[in-house]
DNA sequence: ATTAGCACTCATTTAAGTGGAGTGCTAATA
DNA sequence: TATTAGCACTCCACTTAAATGAGTGCTAAT
């Protein structure tokens, strides 16, 4: 009975431009996309009917029924319950945004539009890096209607660049400790006892004398009761500074991660039950869970900086029922950062991908790096 | 005195019986304790019945039909529909909330216990003020299962107090700034041509003699350019140092607020649906928001330092639906910072003002300020 | 290979029915 | 006079049943 069908299936290399498995012929996959590009829009099982009517194959329902029936048995399309229309699989899902990528590598124009209001409003409060990501997160979020995760470039400063003390109060120093990548920290150091102009000199001098250019992989306990020793009295201090120092370290291991428009999820019903929405509120709150996707991404990488998971595809586990698009960016000094964007299964992949690539692609810009 | 709020809120005599609205008598006020305590577990209207069984006060339902009846005339309890029981109204709500806070003035025991397993966390690692907040937040959180906020104290830096410029490499330099309360900001100048030690050595006495100690509102155009003009060729150094200087005194504009739980709100079925949900999980995410909640709070002092808004009370909009209890603190430099707890109407109000409570006098005493 | 037609499935909607929690009122009681 | 028992009534929440309709699979005809 389902001979014919099977045929097809198992000559889809004949026709054309046969490659791999997933090629199926030209209608099926018309059919496959229009029924994705519906649900897209609705968030409703389609049926045949619907597709019939509203695509230029001009066949009947009857046809596409066949046709989604192959479908079906080859994974791409589910049937949520027996007398309901289909919706996309992952599976489904995959071969489509695969697709899209690549043909729609050329056309950035109309998406450009769309971002280059972002472009100006950014570049219009040149600030600091932080402002700038939150500020690029939350218009992502507003434009694309999907929640959105920016991290900051992760900086590895695995040197020290410059270390110094000043005097604040007659009991009160500064310390303010620089590593590679400019990763800046200051801390205050109280004193028992006032300390003159040419002790500050002096420890300063010690302090980078022998630590300016340090990989801290070398800055062991040696080397600190080492400083100690020569600090004399002072040794209070230096081990005030060294802690400052670890925290330097310490501080990019934890991923600063700017979210926004976490509530967008709500506007999809799929995702907003209690329990889920519950969960993925929890993960963009606690933005901890969101380094995983960082890490996964940075790993990841495909030569496009841009990267598709598709619900369970995701390396965090409480957006299974989510997809998550991103792109990682990379600064000056070989930092990289991620930009995320997760939705529904049903996200726009086509808007959110091209978005995405002329996001990356004017940070690139701005920070003074072309890498296209 | 704190209950001097609602004291004359109309209503005072519709009937011949009502006397003042505080001097309930006796039985009504435990009626009406009885009915909100069931309530403020169940989150079901309480009927006659479950209250004539389940209190000490020995009176058929018939009776405290007649005392709801009443209660009901006077504003404190709501009938959502013809033949469903009593719910709190506002009014209810404040005048047990006053009743307890009156009452518990002195039981501090209980939640001290709780709050010690907190204080032994925090003190594990005395790290800098953004991360024991962020965690204070989270284990509120945890502990109540109400969504938290907590804003970081606000320190009014209207004084410079030092100012000083390193050299990083040839062409960049290190601007340290720092205000009045220790407000740090660290930019990079760089620079079209390398400057020597000296002229930084320069230009660090000009900044200095200059500004520090300096009224930021006197800082000036006329001042700058002045300025400016000393530095000579340098002035651009000068412009980027100002700018810098801006920063320090903008930011504190905004303040740091950290927030944590804001998915307990799913905890709550009255909370959760959809509309209310995402207002709130917004205004949870663009902390601004609650920027109001604080300069609220700061205002009302009422001299305890908690403070609660019952529903539409509260100063931010999007939580009418909403109970906040907040707590200020105050460290050792005069600066303020608020701690809220938003819940539903249903909070329990006991709890969470005694956590505050302890909770601010243990932040007191941490910072070594104690001013109970 | 495609299509029309038909019987069938099943989630969703609508209507009607039921139980029960809770009230207000009245009359009886202490 | 204050309290209580009793009763009729209201109305929500829940269940059940029927109607709806979108969609399918299969078969026979084109």
């Amino acid at each position: 009975m389902s001979a014919n069908k099977n045929q097809k299936d198992n000559s889809a290399g004949l026709r054309g431009k046969g490659r791999g498995i997933l090629d199926l012929d030209e209608r099926k996959l018309k059919i496959l996309k229009a029924i994705i590009q519906n649900y897209l829009e609705t968030g409703e099982p389609v049926g045949s009917r619907t597709i019939s009517k509203y695509t230029d194959l001009n066949l009947s329902s009857a046809t596409i029924r066949n046709e989604m029936s192959d479908l079906e048995e080859l994974g791409f399309i589910i049937q949520p319950h027996t007398s309901a229309g289909r919706i996309p699989s992952d599976k489904g899902y995959r071969l489509y945004v695969d697709q899209m990528m690549l043909e729609k590598e050329e056309q950035l124009n109309q998406a450009t539009r769309e971002v280059k209001e972002m472009q100006s409003m950014l570049l219009e409060r040149e600030d600091k890096m932080e402002s700038i990501l939150k500020q690029m997160a939350k218009m992502l979020a507003a434009n694309t209607n999907y929640a959105t995760m920016i991290s900051a470039p992760q900086v590895k400063s695995n040197k020290l660049k410059f270390i110094q003390l000043s005097r604040m109060e007659a009991t009160q120093l500064l310390a303010t400790i620089v590593a590679e990548g400019n990763v800046i920290k200051n801390t205050m150091i109280s004193l028992e006892e006032p300390l003159d102009d040419e002790a500050i000199l002096k420890l300063n001098i010690l302090l980078n004398t022998n630590l300016n250019g340090l990989p801290v992989e070398e800055i062991n306990l040696a080397m600190i009761s080492k400083l100690k020793q020569q600090a004399g009295i002072y040794d209070g201090i230096i081990s005030e500074v060294m802690d400052a120092v670890a925290e330097v370290i310490k501080d990019d291991e934890n991923i600063e991660i700017y979210t926004s428009g976490a509530n967008n999820i709500f506007k999809y019903p799929e995702l907003s039950d209690n329990q889920r929405a519950s969960e993925l509120i929890n993960t963009f709150e606690e933005k901890q869970l969101l380094t995983e996707l960082v890490q996964g991404t940075l790993a990841d990488d495909n030569g496009t900086g841009i990267q598709v998971y598709i619900g369970s595809e995701t390396p965090v586990k409480t957006m299974k029922d989510c997809s998550v698009v991103t792109a990682t960016y990379e600064l000056e000094e070989g930092m990289k950062g991620t930009i995320g964007i997760i939705g529904p299964r049903r996200m726009d992949y086509d808007k959110v991908i091209n978005t995405l690539k002329t996001l990356k692609s004017q940070l690139d810009t701005i920070y003074k790096k072309d890498d296209r």
